[in-house]
DNA sequence: CCTACCGATCGGTAGG
DNA sequence: CCTACCGATCGGTAGG
């Protein structure tokens, strides 16, 4: 028998509400929709985590921590900018195959995020941006990338990213690494010839 | 003073709606809240329109039938099929700039349709990513386009443009013109020198 | 982890 | 277009 320790379950709650969340919208899942899915009573859920809320706000955090990370990652390697926009979109794609539900919540649920942790999330996601549009910035400046408005390549890029998910999945007839290529060979070189 | 008609009434209940459903989600809203907006009380609405699933029905097919017009348009021009990707490229800015309310919840919202209008969406959307498709394979047939795998261009384009309602207002610094001749530079000629 | 239940709010209707 | 109200469902708590 697995082990059923707290930790587990909680995790296997929020497991299940990206799942949901992603699915039918914070909104739009019920406690007991997840309960359902979990297997217990909506009211059981509550030994695990504090309410419905903090459920969003974990998955949430989790989604732009990772993020952050990996910007920063990313910035202290050697190497050319267009090197380093490459590496963090191809990170980009990888955690959209690994983790898509919890990726998909944080883009289009963080809106039911309310007081402290609101503010929280829109800083993180807004200084994550900065850092991203700086590397764009300084590649521009080296002549390494076309002079775009930066903050239209910027944003192009990371919404180009987010059909991944409700997309791909393993036997689509592309591997993750054809998939991840075919990307970053649109959005670095281009459709046209 | 203006004619408050009942077909009038209906347009402001839509697009009120519209701006709700982006902004709180189509579960998130409640029938009161959108009265509150439209200045009147939830009962009263529904002498305009049949119920909530009603209002959602009217805004999701009101995109897609725009999206599929635009296709049938671009696809009896005479043009290369470079000059077609990016009318067609064109359009899907200008849709956004000009409705990007009732777009963003055909994006995100469609999942709450039910029954029939949720399979003829459904299909709706599928005929359309289809017809794209074939105008993406024939560029690249032709050699016009990058031999990339057409699903993923697809998806990369349609994606790329749904940020625009998110952040752009006259007054950004940017010219609506200037925004999408940015956009189509990137996804026809890359990032990258 | 469950049963029983709370006050609040939901979409929608009746009747005027 | 409003008041009054309906049954259903919501997130969450008490108590075991």
């Amino acid at each position: 028998m697995a082990k059923r320790g707290k930790v587990n379950q909680r995790q296997r709650i929020l497991e299940e509400a990206a799942k949901l969340f992603k699915e039918k919208g914070f909104a739009g899942t019920s406690m007991r929709d997840l309960g359902g899915e979990v297997g217990m009573e909506a009211a059981s859920m509550y030994n695990h985590i504090k309410s419905k809320d903090e459920i969003l706000e974990s998955i949430c955090f989790y989604v732009s921590d990772t993020y952050i990370a990996q910007l920063a990652e990313v910035k202290q390697t050697e190497a050319s900018y267009t090197e380093k926009v490459e590496s963090l979109l191809r990170r980009h794609v990888h955690l959209m195959l690994e983790d898509g539900a919890a990726v998909s919540v944080a883009n289009n649920d963080w809106k039911y995020l309310t007081g402290d942790k609101l503010t929280a999330f829109k800083e993180a996601r807004k200084s994550y941006e900065q850092g991203f549009a700086t590397l764009l910035e300084q590649g521009i400046a080296a002549g390494e990338l076309h002079p775009v408005n930066v903050s239209v390549a910027l944003f192009t890029i990371l919404s180009a990213v987010r059909w991944v998910e409700l997309w791909y999945y393993p036997g689509r007839g592309i591997s993750a690494e054809e998939l991840e290529q075919n990307i970053i060979t649109i959005l670095l070189n281009g459709l046209a010839k």
